[in-house]
This record gives C-alpha cells, sequence and structure tokens, in this order.
DNA sequence: CTGAAAGCGCTTACAG
DNA sequence: CTGAAAGCGCTTACAG
C-alpha cells in the first residue's frame, strides 16, 4: 500500500515529493507552487496543482511547522466555557480562522492568571501563528511570554487603556456601557440604582466604575448601594442576591446586574415572590444572552457584540500574521442598550 | 541569544540535542529518558531530567509528532457550540484530555454530515492520537475515514446498536430516558402527552421512540400528539411551540419537549399568558440545563451525564491510545429524572 | 542499557 | 524562474 515501498518509517500517505516526481518538477518548486509563492511559472503551478489533487495530496502540518518554525495553530484563551458570551467569542474567532486554514487551540484560564500563564506557555510550545486572549490585564510573566514570543497576539473584550505594550484589542468601551446604562435609569427617574455583580473580573469592575461615575453626577452615589460577590455568576445566585438587596436595601428601586444570567434569576425569583418588575424595582442587565428577551418581563440590557468581536479579532490576528503591520491596533466594536420592559 | 550561534534556520529554544550535550549522554538517550521510555539507566534519567529542567527545555510538538508519525492533538467533533450540552461535553474531555499532555482540536459540524466529513478529513491531516465525535450515525465517507486512519475512536452521547463497526462509545440509552419520562407522566395521570420537537437529530429521535412506545403500550398513542420542528431549539421557539399546541391540541394535557431550552421557553409563554403549569398542561424537558430548576414552576426533566461522559470518553480514548485493546467498548452512563414542580 | 545513523515531510537560503 | 542541498528537532530501527 505504502507508495514508498520498503522503508519502514513511512506513513503511506501522498507526500510533496510523490506530487514533484509526477508533475516532473522539483520539490522545491512543488512547494512553491502549492503555497502559491509567485515566482513560479503559471505552467508549472497548475501541473503541480492538478497532480496533487489527482494524488489526493494533503500537506503534513507537523513537518511545514518543523521547516518553517510557524505551526497552523491559533492558540485562543477564555476565561469561561460556561459562560455563553466567551462560547460566541470561541465560536465566531474559530469559524474565521478556520476559513483560512488554522486550527484553533482553546485553552480556559477559570479566570486564574496562573492557569492563564501556564496555558500560554504550553500553546506557545506550539509555535502558534498567533494568539487570541480575553482581555488586557495579564500577569508580568504572561505579558513577557507573549512579547518575547514575537507571536502576533490580540486581546478580546475590552479596550487597551495603555497597559498593553504590544498586541491589539478589540472591544468596546465597558466603563462607558455602565455609564449609559446608569444614565437611562436616572432618566427613567430611578433613584436609589443598586449595581449587583459576581464574578468581579476587571470588566465588571469597568462597568461598575461607569455606574459610580452617572450616580456621582447624579449625586445619588452612596457606596451601600453596591452589591458584590466573588462567586461564579448564575441564575440561581442573581435570585439570592436579589433578595437579598430587596430585604437588606428596601429603599432600592432599581438594580443594574452586571451579567444578563443574574438579571435573568432575579426576574425569576420576583415572579415567585410575587414582586412586580417594573412596577416595586426595576431589573437591568448585560450583555444580552439568550433568553433574555424571553423573561418575563423581557430584560432591559446591554447588547455586547461578542460575535463580531471574536470575528475583527482573528481578522486582524490574520493580517498580522501575513505580516503587515506589528502596529498595535485598537478596535472600538460599541455596544447598544436594549430597552425592553424590566426598567 | 540563539544558543546554537550561526545556524539561520534554528529557532533559538533549547533542543534535545543541547540537554543531551549538557547531560553527557546521546540523544537518543535523552530522548529516551524524557520519556520514560524504560531500559535507561535510572541515574541518567535522573540526570537527564534534571539537566532539562534547568535548561527549560520544552519537546517541540512539531518535532514530535513528524518523528513519530503521531501528534498530540485528539480532534473532538460536536453539532454547536450554541447548546450547552455539547460545551459541557467539550469541557469535560478537553480538562481530562490536557491533564494528559493532549490538545484539543474541536470541530463544529452544525449537524451537517457533509461539514463533519469536511473537518473530520482536515484533523487526521493533522495525525490526531485519537478522535471524539458525538452520535453513531455518520455518512459512510465518514465511517471509512475513521476506519482507514486507524486512529482510535470513541463515540459520544448514545449507545451504539451496532451500526459501529469500530471505535466505542459512550453515552446513556436516548429510548429508555424517553420512555421513562413519559411513563411517569402516564403514571401521574396525564392522558394525552405530546411530544414537542425541535433540531430532529438522531437522538432527539429516539427519545421520541421511546415517548411513542411507552403510550403505545399504554393504548395513548395518537400521531396528532407529534409535534415536530426541524429548526434549531431555542426558548424563543419552545414558547412558539408551547402556543400552537396548545391552541390546535386543546386536548393535550402535557408536553414532554425534546430539550430544556424548549421546555424553559415554553414555561416562559405560560406565564406570559397566563396559563397555570401544571393545572392546565403539564411541560416536561430533557438534559437539565442551566436555569431549568430556577424556573417558575421548576422544570422536571431528565438529567443526563455529559460532564461525565465527556470525562469517561476521553478516559477511554486515551486508555486505546497507550495501545490497550482495540476492542470496543460500550459503556452505559445511565441518566436521572429529576422530578421538580411543571408536572 | 546505549549510541550513531537514518529518516519523518516539509521549507528555505543559496546558487544559478 | 528553478533546483540541489541543508536543515527544522525529534524518534526509532539497528547494532552493539
Amino acid at each position: 500500500m505504502p507508495p514508498s515501498g520498503a522503508n519502514p518509517r513511512a506513513t503511506g500517505r501522498t507526500t510533496l515529493s510523490d506530487v514533484a516526481r509526477a508533475a516532473g518538477v522539483s520539490p522545491s518548486t512543488a512547494s512553491r507552487a502549492l503555497r502559491g509563492e509567485r515566482a513560479v511559472h503559471p505552467q508549472l503551478v497548475e501541473r503541480v496543482l492538478s497532480v496533487s489533487q489527482r494524488l489526493g495530496y494533503v500537506p503534513d502540518p507537523a513537518a511545514r511547522a518543523l521547516a518553517s518554525r510557524r505551526s497552523d495553530h491559533v492558540a485562543i484563551l477564555i476565561p469561561l466555557l460556561s459562560n455563553a458570551l466567551f462560547v460566541d467569542l470561541l465560536e465566531a474567532a474559530q469559524k474565521t480562522l478556520r476559513a483560512h486554514g488554522y486550527q484553533t487551540l482553546m485553552g480556559v484560564t477559570h479566570y486564574d492568571r496562573q492557569e492563564e500563564e501556564q496555558l500560554l506557555r504550553e500553546f506557545l510550545s506550539h509555535r502558534p501563528a498567533g494568539v487570541l486572549i480575553t482581555g488586557v490585564d495579564h500577569s508580568a510573566p504572561t505579558l513577557a511570554l507573549l512579547e518575547r514570543s514575537q507571536v502576533p497576539c490580540v486581546h478580546l473584550m475590552e479596550l487597551s487603556g495603555g497597559e498593553l505594550t504590544a498586541g491589539s484589542c478589540v472591544g468596546f468601551d465597558q466603563t462607558l456601557a455602565g455609564l449609559q446604562m446608569t444614565q437611562l435609569l436616572l432618566r427613567k427617574g430611578y433613584r436609589r440604582v443598586a449595581f449587583a455583580a459576581a464574578q468581579l473580573d476587571a470588566r465588571v469592575m469597568q462597568r461598575m466604575s461607569g455606574w459610580r461615575q452617572a450616580l456621582t453626577e447624579a449625586g445619588r452615589y452612596e457606596p451601600a448601594l453596591e452589591w458584590l460577590n466573588p462567586s461564579v455568576s448564575s441564575l440561581e445566585l442573581g435570585g439570592k442576591m436579589f433578595e437579598q438587596i430587596l430585604a437588606q436595601r428596601p429603599a432600592v428601586d432599581a438594580i443594574f446586574f452586571c451579567n444578563d444570567d443574574l438579571a435573568q434569576g432575579a426576574l425569576l425569583a420576583a415572579l415567585r415572590l410575587g414582586i412586580e418588575v417594573p412596577r416595586q424595582v426595576a431589573v437591568v442587565g448585560f450583555n444580552d444572552l439568550t433568553g433574555s428577551d424571553q423573561m418575563v418581563p423581557p430584560l432591559t440590557t446591554v447588547r455586547t457584540p461578542r460575535a463580531r468581536i471574536g470575528e475583527a479579532a482573528a481578522q486582524m490576528l490574520l493580517e498580522r500574521i501575513k505580516g503587515a503591520s506589528g502596529a498595535m491596533a485598537r478596535l472600538d466594536l460599541g455596544f447598544e442598550i436594549v430597552e425592553r420592559a424590566s426598567a
């Protein structure tokens, strides 16, 4: 079966040499033709391509990586797979990358900087063509690893405030989103707007600072309106926080949850408790996750363009891989406040 | 910086030869020591290991793959990323695989056999150490590809009824789950139990056949109780189907949705429509997804062990990679009916 | 138990 | 524009 006959190490697959021989050219030329490198006679290109097709030639990625010192892998680091937000990011990035012949290596950091660093180290050993990483705040070793590796990198979901010395970022202004949502609430006449958050990652903190800024400007900020819980976000936790806030801060007339799962849980808890939203208390969320439009009442929230972020980031990475500018780009994809009936 | 000095092709990384030289052994011995191959003197192993540590040696996966004709990749094919079920599967499998030094290559088939085949072809070109694939029903070319490749493979989520000529499977009996849930409804006194489904993949069809069997045995089967919709599953669709069934099949007193997102959507629609569940109509789902326990009323459903399936499948694959038996295994991880208040 | 040698399947200076 | 040669960094028969 193996065309190479006696060789005990061969795999039996059609190799570049097989193609070259059949096309009557040297392996070098076949290689160049296949990769679309210019400086190969058009006729030869055509011949090589058709022979390659006929023999069902599939390049060996390992050999290619070894010879070129560059694999067809792109690493993507996300905090969690249990948050639909990151799954959307992953899916969009992966789809774009794959369309360009890159394989996605996914790493889940669990919001742990140690794990992030460890994963990056592992991925870097694969000589990825590029890396996509969530957020702009990373440990010093992680940043150093990234810089030393010289691998193109783009940061996702937030915009750098200058903490990035290398790499681009694509996202939106989380602080501004928090600010505008709070201003909407204020405009609607709510007077005591609580901010309820879990997970407490950097982006959540930015949203909170936007909320605080809006309240402060309106002369309505009080520390007692902050309700923080470091646990992982979930519907159940949202329900619990909702009950606690109502019990301990009875004057609150609106709650801004840092994420939709929390807000959905609050809406469901309200239903159980017989509390009318928004008449007794308004509830708003963040991200516009699946189901938010189906809630009773439908949830007012901030729609964030995570799929577009994943795609744009992948696209940007692709450009940088192709060796365009090493310049650092910063792409703001914005957000949109979706007013529904919960506030 | 590059230790190899003048060589223009070298990457500057510490190589196996560097380690071997520093440890005073041949590269072959260093290679064997590092991989824990027996037949190396313990003292040498120790020396090599410590030198390797000191120099910060990281093996090059591409070189290793090329030389050994086996990469450290494991491919996993799932239908969708937008269904939490598959994300759970992916996460568990990935975690297990990574703990053993394997990288996961993820492919999303969108329930498209063409795409599945195409993805598999791509992945196989990477010489994966193994492949994990959702379901046991694949196109003939896909099955052939799998067999010819000789790569260990395990099928996820369902149990083979004999359609697998190679490869193992780990899952549970979908038909039995459908049957038992329906029997529970019948025991509770529901008389007209509709089955409402979307997506209509092989596993959904198995659940439906369990439902039909239970109804038939009870003398309560009617074709009009089947409500099928080939669209992708979503909360919104569940709500729509719920309304339609109520309008067009007013005698129905219980609805068995093939997936929890549909059932959650139905519960939310009931709230909007002012229909009491389960008094006017019972609603049950499948999978026990996030949020089902938070619904109003909490959803009765079938809890499926997808995380355990992902983990067990990865474990099983690992065994087969290590060259244990090529024997086909079939692991049934069961399911559990969770009675809550919606039925 | 150990090592020298060949080889995995490509890419890429280098020379023409 | 093309090719011969070297080399990427490992593993693995083969011989001892």
